[in-house]
DNA sequence: TCTTCGCCACGTTGCTGTTG
DNA sequence: CAACAGCAACGTGGCGAAGA
């Protein structure tokens, strides 16, 4: 059949011609999410000097006239010195893996410097972490569990557990096992596999994945991460760290 | 119809603060 | 100082929806 042949052809054809264009386009995507991402810190750096200079003028207008001089000369220099730190040109650079990882450090030293820090002490990391317990403590609680009972009823479908316990499971193996190297769809996956892409070595939690990907904090969304991360372990594509620490599979 | 994805809920683990 | 209680995060299992 020639017509096959040539279908073949042609195949052939456009496949090489995708592989071609994939990389191209996984870097346009890298390089886009950079942006992003440096723009982002950018902004947050911009608002907090911003935040900084308003309640240093606020301060030194009470101030005697000599000591405002001094006062603001010093007092400004370091939140001026902020923003022009990481001129938004060079935070922009696209495609720079190892600037992109400098600037990501430099860029949110005061707030995400404790993702760099997950990897060695995650632990030290939730005790850091803010109003977690003398504060919130009898407060925040509720919410979620009542939401559990539609579940237990669905749970309590009795059969249903015991017999589908296995079956579910050994779908899941087997389709892993039987599909290598699936998936590229654009969705959560690929975001998450992005996000792990860029933090390079940095070990990443579910919550600071769910946070670079702009998605809620709630205990739902972190879950999802969760799933989205085990599954990228389980196709290889990336890597546990420890203890809810993933991070991008080494390139083999 | 099967596979994959996203989401939800439950149980477990680890840490911190409080009390005896 | 040790035990207890509370809380947040993590791990796992399961379900429904959507796409191939």
């Amino acid at each position: 059949m020639p017509n096959s042949a040539t279908a073949a052809g042609s195949i052939e054809t456009t496949t090489a011609l995708l592989m071609e264009e994939l990389p191209q386009l996984e870097q346009h995507q890298q390089a886009l999410e950079k942006d992003l991402a440096a723009v982002t810190e950018r902004l947050e750096s911009v608002r907090s000097a911003l935040t900084a200079l308003q309640a240093l003028s606020t301060v030194a207008i009470p101030a005697p006239r000599s000591e405002v001089r001094a006062d603001a000369g010093e007092a400004v220099q370091p939140a001026v010195a902020t923003p022009e730190a990481e001129p938004v040109s060079e935070a922009v650079p696209v495609a720079a893996p190892e600037t992109e990882t400098e600037t990501e450090a430099e860029a949110a030293p005061e707030t995400e410097t404790a993702t760099a820090q997950d990897a060695p002490a995650q632990r030290a990391r939730r005790a850091t972490a803010p109003g977690r317990k003398s504060t919130a403590k009898k407060t925040a609680k509720p919410a979620a569990k009542p939401a559990a009972k539609p579940r237990q009823a669905k749970k309590a479908g009795t059969a249903k557990k015991t017999t589908a316990v296995k079956a579910p499971k050994a779908r899941k193996t087997a389709a892993k096992e039987s599909s290598p190297a699936p998936d590229n769809t654009g969705g959560l996956t690929d975001q998450v596999a992005a996000v792990l892409a860029r933090n390079g070595d940095t070990p990443l939690r579910a919550r600071d994945v769910a946070k670079e990907l702009g998605r809620d904090d709630t205990t739902g969304a972190i879950n999802t991460v969760r799933s989205t991360l085990d599954r990228l372990v389980a196709t290889s594509r990336a890597r546990r760290a420890g203890r809810g620490l993933y991070q991008a599979a080494p390139a083999n």
